[in-house]
DNA sequence: TTTGTTGTAACATTTTATATTACAACCAGA
DNA sequence: TCTGGTTGTAATATAAAATGTTACAACAAA
């Protein structure tokens, strides 16, 4: 089991949205050759991430800009831009009522989940894309 | 998405082999009852837990019982046992080298993504069995 | 030897992720 | 105002993963 690529792909367009800023319109054919993936997943995450209020799209024109300050923006931003799923783990739909386990299992075990969602959501709320720009720019410039 | 329902169900049955220890004789076609799925999914599950060492499974006789106490069994030992993935996000495949971000990605985020993963797995230590029987215990009678 | 069981393979079905094609709506510049 | 490149989105296709099912050999106890 494993998340989908869709956060990783949206913190690489973050990213490229940074890094190209001045330099290139990141327009969603631009962006499809640096993640290397077919332009609608960009558009589709570009969509996503401008609805979250985490950039701005310019329709038309062609290109996207940040809406936030790199450092007010979280990997848990990103995360909730982009998955939709409230529940981290999928239960199993039927236990048996008529079973004192399958009763309470649920009630049991949901606030366990819960709290294994929260530690990773904490977890993602202190890491900031400022934080991963300046890991980036130390790797294209160990000197700076 | 989604992590698959494999831990809620091996919970389920850990569960109820504490639970009907000694009063029904745990096999999987019993236990499928109380978990709702087909018998052949418990038995590939057993199969996982009793490969971590986590339980024992009485072949041709029929039944199951814990190699271990409760309180020396976590969700995290249950999550490795029926989860073989090592990492948590899928990253996507090929990002274009010639890219400066599409080359560096990688690098940059991989640490952040297992901080996060070590954050979960962190928080599945924590939790035993044995509060998750105590929990159900103290469901099934109140006063005790 | 019979009965009920585990272990496992093979296959079917369902769901989700990802890729692709197509096109209307949009915008800037010629 | 027309043109060219773009976004937004729907529809569809493909691929991968989860889950369900059938079948049967190996096994253990009565």
């Amino acid at each position: 089991m494993q998340f989908s690529s869709r956060l990783p792909i949206a913190v690489h367009i973050l990213l490229a949205i940074v890094e190209f800023e001045g330099k290139n319109k990141t327009t969603s054919v631009f962006l499809a050759g640096s993640v290397n993936v077919n332009p609608v997943i960009i558009r589709n995450t570009l969509g996503q991430l401008k609805a979250a209020g985490l950039i701005t799209v310019k329709a038309g024109e062609g290109g996207s800009a940040l809406a936030k300050k790199p450092e007010d923006i979280s990997l848990m931003d990103i995360f909730e831009a982009v998955e939709k799923e409230e529940e981290l783990f999928h239960f199993h739909e039927n236990p048996n009522p008529e079973c004192p386990v399958g009763r309470n299992v649920h009630a049991v075990l949901d606030k366990r989940l819960l709290s294994i969602q929260e530690a990773m959501k904490q977890e993602m709320k202190s890491i900031t894309l400022q934080s991963l720009i300046d890991d980036m720019n130390h790797m294209l410039d160990p000197n700076e």
